[in-house]
RNA sequence: GGAGGGGUUCCCGAGCGGUCAAAGGGAUCAGACUGUAAAUCUGACGGUUCUACCUUCGAAGGUUCGAAUCCUUCCCCCUCCA
């Protein structure tokens, strides 16, 4: 009994909602293993951890026994989810479909148990369902229904246009949780509305109706905006350990204390234990950097983690240079070679106009010291360790 | 089919014949401060052979000593009415 209370609190860690409260404490209760679904587009995935937040979760279930279906939605691609923008997706071709389900596959197994996992494409119950089939489908639900859906509400209030074939996506979604027999179904919060659809359609189709869990969509490293990846706040998972690292490292205390929440694998006891000791003068830095290895850790593996750490602080507490900094090999013109070319040359500044303003303000150090003449001569036959800022460094070497 | 509004530098957005490389905000970058934190403050933010020159204001032409600003044509967005 204590156990299931246990299992429930770690399911529901980080959630927003829990649809309906009970129904997923009586499922657990059955004891069998559960169907858990989770849908993503079939778009190109290049996954961040906002993706992840989901995706733990999944890791949650898998680790009590269940599970799970990672549904492709190759089908409903092709409407593509409501936002307003209304605009029809083309449709992937089977190939891009399958490829993009690859790279799905290569990044989520990072996380999730491949063992325990069924990767599965709604184009499978689609193609066959058919105009009668589809007509059927969307029989289940009314239009008023429909409305309710907040964005739909404002958009109708708003004289703005709605068409038609976008009230089928929330109702093909919910045909899917019918085609899996879904237990329990993931989601981010702005998908409440189509999680709870598939519980109306599985009642329609006499099957118990799954349980919705809904997951926020995770703040990005400005700590205002979520995180995405057009809004440049974002931390790739296929991003090399030192950028994972430097970027953990730059948030801000408060969003940390998030990141812990909904990324962190370890207890809630734990971080609790660890956040009253802040309060009591320990330095947040330090459990930035734990947070900062256990997420480099669970991508690039534990000894990239660790390296990443120690380079880390090398780097920043004691101003060490970074040992595999980018090289150049640039011909001296006469006597030397204008500083000004060098940083261009060698990528760290976009254009000399930008050199020129960095050697300004004074964010310029050749060899660790700061330049503060931009007719600086590169002598030939030197190598010189350029730095532009905090984090841009190159090695060039200036051949007679 | 009819009426109207608009396309400006990464984004939003002012400018409406010279003082415009173009206000203001955001993002970004550098410096200071620090825990490489965050917040804050200062500065930068088209290019170059850099106190000057060159290229930019949807596209192409034109008027003018001079145009992002006026005219012509074209392309593209949006709103309202039917």
């Amino acid at each position: 009994m204590q156990e299931l209370e246990a299992r429930l609190r770690q399911i529901k860690r980080g959630c927003e909602e829990v649809l309906p409260e009970g129904g997923l404490r009586e499922k657990l209760q059955a004891g069998r293993p559960l169907r858990v679904k989770a849908g993503f587009d079939p778009t190109a995935p290049d996954l961040h951890l906002g993706h992840t937040v989901l995706i733990n979760k999944l890791r949650h279930f898998q680790d009590l026994g269940h599970r799970i279906l990672f549904l492709i939605g190759d089908f409903t691609g092709m409407i593509g989810d409501p936002s307003g923008k209304n605009v029809t997706r083309p449709p992937l071709t089977r190939s891009e479909v399958l490829e993009n389900a690859r790279t799905y596959q290569e990044q989520v197994f990072r996380i999730l148990d491949p063992e325990k996992t069924e990767v599965l494409f709604n184009s499978a119950w689609f193609d066959t369902l058919g105009a009668p089939g589809m007509i059927r489908l969307a029989a289940q639900h009314t239009v008023a229904r429909m409305l309710e859906r907040d964005d739909f509400a404002k958009r109708y209030a708003d004289g703005q246009p709605i068409a038609i074939h976008e009230f089928l996506y929330p109702l093909c979604q919910g045909y899917d949780s019918v085609a899996l027999k879904a237990d329990v179904e993931l989601g981010g919060a702005d998908q409440k509305f189509n999680l709870l659809v598939g519980r109306e359609l599985q009642k329609h189709y006499g099957q118990p109706p799954q349980c919705v869990l809904t997951l926020p969509l995770l703040e990005g490293l400005d700590g205002e905006k979520k995180m995405s990846k057009s809004l440049g706040n974002y931390i790739g998972i296929n991003e090399p350990p030192r950028e994972i690292f430097g970027k953990l490292m730059s948030i801000s205390d408060p969003l940390m204390w998030r990141y812990y929440e909904l990324l962190s694998f370890r207890s809630e006891a734990e971080i609790a234990r660890d956040k009253a000791e802040v309060e009591t003068g320990r330095n947040p830095r330090d459990l930035k950097a734990a947070l900062a290895v256990e997420i480099v850790a669970r991508f690039h593996g534990q000894a990239a983690a660790r390296s990443a750490e120690a380079e880390f602080a090398a780097r920043f507490r004691q101003g060490v240079l970074p040992d595999d900094m980018p090289g150049f090999v640039l011909k001296a013109e006469g006597a030397g070679l204008s500083i000004l070319y060098a940083l261009k040359q060698a990528g760290l500044t976009a254009s000399t106009s930008e050199a020129i303003r960095m050697i300004r303000q004074g964010g310029v150090k050749a060899d660790g010291e700061r330049v503060n003449d931009k007719d600086l001569l590169l002598p030939a036959g030197a190598t010189v360790v350029l730095q532009v800022g905090k984090r841009k460094f190159a090695s060039v070497t200036i051949k007679a």
